[in-house]
Order: structure tokens, then sequence, then C-alpha cells
DNA sequence: AAAATAAAAGACAAAATAGTCTTAATATTA
DNA sequence: TAATATTAAGACTATTTTGTCTTTTATTTT
């Protein structure tokens, strides 16, 4: 469904959401730890997202990743697109490049909806809503 | 979503049941050209499918690819389970191998239902059910 | 100012996916 | 039975994705 990239992104994002709560920083070891990724891989995509302006980050001692108020507010479907593209959101089941409602593919219809769905379930997702359950251990990160 | 794998194996499903109707044979370069993709690689795909019987084939003059009554009415999440497996329907969103009802994802049931969904659809759709479409040009497998 | 710490950046390697080409096997037709 | 047409099979190449390693840059603390 998504990429690799995508996935670790959105548990790296979600960790360092629930992380930010009381304002403070933390560092790549400790992300890729927690949420259980390759770290250098892991930093790179959190590259491409501070590059983005997704999430913030603070050089040297004391430093590391963190999100401020308005950034905790970010949609999955944010950094989805910003990672994967919206070929998933918008692209062809049968990967048809000019596949549209005037000129559809056999299943564009049904595939139309399940796609708006998967947007509008992403699009609601917000990263400051999961902190409160993994923190009564109701939801995770990564493997037992 | 789906590998190219898999989009080019729907396609081509959908455009053998389309010539199947009358019981005739298609051809590889036919199926190629009728789904614009490229020749040796929907060979294999179609071999694979035929080793997993989905699809029925014969060689020498006058061969080709074909689907009898019974194949016909295969569903598209069959070929889907068969090229890309089920991760697509069962897979965890974040891409946790242990993500369950009692280990769940921060996303795992919004998820759930998203694939859940998917999977219905393409459990309902029937390589058959789109050779009317195709015949009035109100749906299309291949670019303008 | 120096040392230490942490992210940024870039080069590299490995694995998976996508795609191509050649040869072999098999069935049909003449 | 020989020629031909067609799929089957396997080796090969290219591209993309995933992952690793090293060096640089920036910030903080002492």
């Amino acid at each position: 469904m998504f990429s690799k990239t995508c996935e670790y992104a959105i548990r790296a994002m979600i960790f360092i959401a629930q992380k930010s709560k009381d304002s403070s920083k933390v560092g790549i070891k400790e992300i890729a730890k927690g949420i259980d990724s390759p770290e250098h891989f892991i930093a790179k995509i959190l590259q491409r997202l501070g590059g983005k302006g997704l999430v913030q980050s603070q050089k040297g001692p004391n430093g590391g990743f963190y999100l401020d108020k308005k950034h905790l507010a970010c949609s999955l479907s944010r950094i989805v697109s910003v990672l994967d593209g919206d070929k998933i959101f918008t692209g062809c089941g049968l990967g048809l490049t000019e596949c549209s409602e005037s000129y559809p593919c056999p299943i564009h219809n049904q595939f139309k909806k399940v796609r708006k769905d998967m947007q509008q379930m992403l699009e609601k997702a917000k990263l400051n809503e999961f902190t409160e359950k993994l923190e009564q251990n109701l939801t995770f990160l990564k493997r037992k």
C-alpha cells in the first residue's frame, strides 16, 4: 500500500508527536529504536520531511527532532503525499495514466470510492491524536 | 497500490475474458497491444497465472490464451493475491508484522475498514462482468 | 575557544521490481 | 513428417527502492 519509506515516516512522525507533547526533542537513535527502523534510513526520511517543513529539528547537544503545536496537527495524508506522491489518492487502479471520468478503466468507479475513503481517513488522522492511546499502551509503533 | 505486474495482469485477464466470450483464443502479441504493455513482460505474468490455473493456454498455430466458463468468473482479488500476495488485504498500514486486534498500530481500526472495502470490491469484481462495457467503448484497457 | 553532540549531506551497496532477449518445447497444419 | 506458429522457460539487464557508511556542518556546553 505505502512504501517502506512512508510506513517508517508515519511511525516516526507519530513517535515524535508523542515525545513533543511536553515540547522536548528526540534524537534519531531514540526514534529508530522507538519505531524499530534502520537508523540511517529513517534519518534520511526525516531530512526529507524536514526539508518540506513537516518536522522541525535542531543540531548539536540536546538537539533532535520535534513538532510545534502547528505541526502536531499535520495529517497523515500530507506525509503520504510528500513521500509517495498522490498516485494512491488519484491514480488509476490498473495503471492507466489517462483514466478519468470521461475515459474510465473498467474498475474506475469502484476503485474511486475506495481511494476516496482512504484519502479521507488519512486526511482526518492528525499526528497529535495518537499520543494518548500510545501512552496507555493501547496501540503500538513497533513489534513486541 | 498494486504492482505493475498486477496492473498489467488484471488488464490482460479482462482483455482475455472479453475475447473468450465466443470461446476464441488470443495471442500474446494481441494481448500486449490490446492493453498496452511490454510483450515479454505480460507473457511471463500470464505464465505465472497459467501455472496457478487462473488462465488457460494452448501452444502452436491458432493457439493462445483463453478462459473457459469457470475461469471467466474469476475475481480480481484472486489475481491480486496470486501475484502480489495478500499483504494489501491483511497487512498493517504502517508495516508492523505483528499488528492485530490485540496488538494494534495507531491506525489499525481505520485502516482495517479501508482494506476490507478494497477486498470486498475486488472479490465481487469478476472477469466476465467487464466485457459488455468494453465492447460499447464505455470503458478502456489502454491509453487513447 | 575547544570539545562534544547531534542532524545534514552525499556516496555507496543490496535487494526487489520491472523489463528484454534468446532458446526450448509443443501443437497445428500442410 | 517437415515447417510453422505459438507458449514456456531461463538468462540477462535496467531501474527503483531500501538500506548502510562516512564525512560535513551546526549547535551547545564546558
